[in-house]
Order: structure tokens, then sequence, then C-alpha cells
DNA sequence: ACCGTGTGGGCGAACGTTCGCCCACGAGGG
DNA sequence: CCCTCGTGGGCGAACGTTCGCCCACACGGT
């Protein structure tokens, strides 16, 4: 149980009868002009005591940690896990650790964590945490202090931004319900004041106007992104607008809680209820009807958001517009579109009739 | 974009006027023999030149760097997340950082993530990965160097536990079963290697066998604790055993799978097959239907963890038996057992009758 | 006048590395 | 025989802290 001494660099030259400095030449540095036979005894001194390189000396020196910061929201909503996952992969891949902080759910230990990292000081800070985006001071740290990547936009902007097209998104799951004949379409969105949601409402509108459709204020209903909060914002809706035949979600955490409602109310999915929702987490599949959802590249944003804060550590000049991903539409049942495809596949396949 | 160059203690310390030590013991230090004027002074300029400690230089000479490292699996699993998660946030309470590494698919990079921990001095390290069992060099690693906790057994042992009883949780799940008059019950399991899958199993032989019901090997599948793996293996059971009127599940995540696969044979639950589960994650109660779930205390655990990490690095003493969390029935709707419940409520309702 | 004591702050050393420069030695060429 | 290199390795300094000890000074008591 007793804390393990850790071997260093001087008992290994010690061992292996060379100056500490020349050991850490060959055992750490590039610039190796070292015999080999000596280096060999270096090695072997090494392995034998079992040493483990102190990188804490190391960053010390090197005024650089080899270590990124990640904010990254609660565990609640799967696809930001699965964001944030992916970027410490990628970061890994990169020779970088990750030191990870989730936000309490209020957010408001924001400041804290990222004053934590600095202290730390990790060679830039990713920022996955949608709560961020009402966060003057993390802004301001952010900016203040190294490097630094956002997954949505940061008060005070200044940082540079990885996500995807939430336009295009919004405005692709309306068209796809438009074009299965819907036309009371609802939608259950996220809170109002976040960027993502007014992006995705005005794809959902750019949809609706392009065909003749009048959006409808009473059609929209917001929720916290919780499956939670979506039932219960869909049962609102349900009741308000009863008439309503599809409807488009904002992730699919919160289409979890949208199924769920409809099941409670009696209303099939799709013969009564179409639903398309965004993001496609994993077992998006698997719900019961399987979920057609539009598609978001949440791993490859970690993974580019990596990058760009690898590049702007490396000193590199990155382009000052967001990187916006193209986003895809995946049809499955819960929109009930399977079925039309199906039977427009069976129209125009000329192996029947 | 340039990086930001950090002010040292020296710069405040010159601004102030006074020795760098002795703006160290102002800021940082416990010891502080200085006059109120002298401290206002050195706080001052310390704020305006907007000083931010540097942890490393810190860690170097205390030997010891409040970051614990923390090894989970890949994000597939939200119930390991939801542990780790917690785990990460009760170290930041702790006044403790959190590196963490996030195994690959394959879990192959295990030893590599551990020594990226060792070599940045973790002051010690929780293992929540259940892919670690099978790794004998993780474990070796994890005894050799400073202390770790673990949330599964890792080869070899000599690592505190913490987790919940599995046993327990299996005959828990099956006895409501038969309680509610099942004798067909099928259970689809994690991966039959490791420890939680057999104790499970375990615990429902046991109350089968308590309810004079023989097991019969053909009742149970093996999963990979996927919601797909399972789903397949549940298509498989069905086809083997079709008189199933149960199913008892190792894990929330897989039961997704399973009630999908359910849903596509055309077997109601819980009216044609009853469902109970374990894990209890947050949205089980948003499936459909809602999930019946032995509840495991998976933030909890975390806590735990963390908690006895944090004293072992104390150097007090700790138990060596594994800490084991009980366990809670949650019926909802998917074993059938509520209509039950509320029907017993019924009979003995003194208002009616 | 002397000593002891307490208060406020300075100062050297150490933590484990990396970095750049220096030096000794031997060989090869003129 | 001397000068010039190249090779192999040593060595001092620095990174930004903390820690413990030291010292100067003032004050009070005897």
């Amino acid at each position: 149980m007793a804390q393990r001494r850790y071997v260093s660099i001087k008992e290994v030259a010690a061992t292996a009868g060379v100056s500490f400095q020349t050991a850490s030449k060959v055992l750490n540095g590039g610039d190796v002009r070292v015999s080999a036979e000596t280096a060999a005894r270096i090695v072997a001194a090494a392995e034998r005591l079992g040493y483990q390189p102190n990188t804490i000396a190391r960053s010390l020196v090197q005024r650089s940690t080899a270590t990124l910061g990640l904010i990254a929201s609660d565990a609640t909503d799967v696809a930001i896990t699965l964001t944030s996952v992916a970027a410490e992969q990628a970061a890994r891949r990169h020779g970088h650790a990750v030191l990870v902080g989730h936000l309490a759910p209020g957010g408001g230990d924001a400041a804290s964590i990222v004053r934590t990292l600095i202290e730390r000081r990790v060679d830039g800070v990713i920022a996955a945490a949608p709560d961020l985006e009402e966060n003057e001071e993390v802004g301001e740290l952010l900016r203040a202090h190294g490097p630094a990547v956002s997954l949505q936009s940061i008060p005070g902007g200044g940082l540079p931004l990885v996500g995807s097209n939430h336009r295009d998104t919004g405005r692709i799951a309306t068209e796809h319900l438009i074009g299965l004949g819907h036309e009371a379409i609802g939608t259950v969105a996220g809170l109002f004041r976040r960027r993502v949601t007014r992006s995705r409402l005005h794809g959902y509108e750019d949809a609706l106007r392009q065909a003749g459709i009048e959006p409808d204020e009473g059609l929209v209903a917001e929720a916290d992104w919780t499956p939670g909060g979506a039932a219960a914002a869909t049962k609102a809706l349900l009741e308000r607008r009863p008439q309503i035949t599809a409807l488009f979600v904002h992730s699919d955490m919160m289409a979890m809680g949208v199924l769920s409602a409809l099941y409670e109310a009696g209303r099939r999915v799709p013969a009564g209820v179409a639903v398309v929702s965004c993001d496609d987490i994993p077992f998006a599949q698997f719900l019961a009807p399987p979920l057609s959802t539009v598609r978001v590249p949440l791993a490859e944003t970690g993974e580019r958001a990596v990058d760009l804060l690898l590049r702007m550590i490396a000193g590199e000049p990155v382009p000052d517009k967001p990187l916006l991903l193209p986003v895809e539409l995946i049809v499955r049942e819960s929109c009930g579109g399977l079925e039309t495809q199906r039977a427009n596949r069976r129209d125009s396949d000329p192996n029947r009739g």
C-alpha cells in the first residue's frame, strides 16, 4: 500500500556509469551522440531498474505538458460523451494525454474547472459543453490562456469552432417529413437560448416555407435536452395541437422521451406520428421503432477539434471560419419512410413487371 | 493565437518588492509569517498581473500531482460512463484533477494508457474498464506503481475493489420474475469470461433452484454487452426455446437490444415476454415499455472508489474486503409486475371492497 | 546594559529533467 | 610533428515552485 518510490534517471545513469545528462539523451532526448555500447548499457540499466521518465520535470523545462484539457458536460447526453471520448482517443494517438472536467448539473463550476486546467498548464483546451455558451468568464479565461477550440459558440467569440451544420440538419429532417406527405409537423426543440436550437429551427422553417407551409409557433415546443423534458414537452404539444402527424426532434436523447410520451399517449410510431431526430447515437437503431435521424459526425467532430487544437499549439495558422462537418439523413422506421422507399424501389425494380 | 506567456511568482514578487519565496508563502503556502500589509501588496500584485500558479513546478518538489488517473472503457456502455463521470466529479470536489484514458475497442492499448498515467505521476489510478479483467500487464503495472482501486477484478488481485453484489442482482431479478408466475425464464448474459456475468448467473440459478426449477443451459445466451449483440442473442434464444415467457438481461444497454429483438419478433412486452434488467441507467424509464431493472448505484460506486483511493494516497489503512454496494429492484412496466402490484394494492385498498 | 523572545522576511537547496556548450581524445592530412 | 576535425560524453544552468533554516531588528524584563 505504501507509495512506491520512483527511480530517477540519476540512478539509472549511476548504475550504467555515465552522467545523468548522457542517460537523458539516450532515454528521452533525440540528440544521441553516444556510442552504441554505452547506449545499450543505459537502456539495460533503465529496463532493469524499471525506470519511468518523470514527465513533470520534463514539462517544467520544456514548458509544455503534452496534455490537453477537455471540458465536457455531465454524462446525461450520450452524443456529447461520444464526441469527447473520441477527442480523448485522438489526442492520445497524437501523444497527448487529456485532463477532463465534467460540469456539474448547473454548470456553475465551469470557471473553476478551467482554472484547474490552466494551473496544470495544459497545452490547449477543448470546450465540449453546450452550457458554456452562456458563460462569460470561461470565454475570457480561454482567450487569455493559450489555445482553445470549442464545439459550440463561446461568449465573446475568438475561439475556432468545430461542429456541424445545424441549419442543414433542421432542413433535411423537415424536408424528409414533408416529402412523406406530412403537413402538420411539430418540433421538440432544445433550449431556445442555444444557437444549435435556433439554427435547427431556422432549417425547419426554411423547409416549411419552401413547401408553402406557414410555420406555426404553436407547433414548436422547448425542452431541456433530456428524455424527461422532451416527454413532457411532447405531451403538452400533443394536447395543444392534436392534429400533428410528424415530429422533428432536436436530439436522439430527447427522441427517447418523445417516443415514450407517444407510446403513453397511445399514438403509434410511425403510423400515428412520424418521428425524425438528430445525432444518430449508437443505439438509435435499437429503439422501438428504430429511429430515423440526421446523423451528426460526433466522433469525427471530436477528432477534428483535436487536430485543429494541435495545429494551433504547433503555431500553425488556422482558418477563422467555423469548421462545419456535413450531416446525413439515416432513414429507419420511425419516420415511416422506409416502406415508402421500399415501395418506390419495387416500382422501379427492373426485375419486376 | 500565440501562446500566452504565464507570469511567474518571481514577477509578482518583484512588483510587490519582496523575495519570491515570501510571495510563495502568502500565495500558496500555509506558513504565513508575513505582515498584513505585505501580504495585501503581494496579493494585489498577483491579481493585477493575472498570476496563475504553476502546479507543475509545485508537483515536482512536493512529489504529488493532486491528479488521479482513470482508465475507462470506450463510451459504448452508458453505465460505465456514468460511474466514471461521477468519479471524476468526486475527485474534483476533493481537489484532485483527473487524467482519463478510454480504451480503444479491442482494449489493446490499456498498458500504454497506464504507462502514460504513471509517467505523468498521477497520485493514484482508478480502473473502471471491464476489459481490464483479462489484462495481466495492467495488473502488474498498477500493483508496482502507487495506489489503485478497481471496479472489477484485476488479474493477480492485490487491488481494493469497489462494486456491487452481482449475485444478489441476479437473484433479485430472477426471484421477481418467478414471483410473477414465470417458469421458462431465459437470460441474456454478458461475456461468460467476466466475473460479473458468472456471479449474476449464479444468482439466477440460486433463485431458480430455490423455486424448484432446474436451470436449463439452453435458456442462457451469451452476448457482448452491446445492444446489437444482445439483439442477436435474443433472436437465437427465442428460436431455441420459443416457450420463454421471461428474460433476465445483464445490463440495460443490452436490454435495449433485447426489447428491439422482441419487437421485431412480434412478441409484446410484458404480455408476451417479461423483461428485467440490471443497472438502471437514467433513460431506462423512457424505453418502450419502461424498463424494470435492478438498480446498481453507479454514481455512488465511482464516488466510493475515489474516497477509497484518496484514503490510500493519504496512507490510511484500507479494508481488504471488496466494498460491495447494495442493489435494489425497480419495478416498471417491462416485467408486468406493475399491474400485479396495482392489483394487489387494489385488493387490499381499505377505501374499496 | 544584557539577554531572551518573537516577528517579519530573506535565502540556499532541492525536485528531475532538458538544453547547449565545452572538453578530451584519437585519427587523419599536410 | 602540428593542426584540424569529428566523436563521445561531461557539465553547468535553467524551468517555477516549496521547504526549512537563518538573520535582523525591536521590544520587554531584569
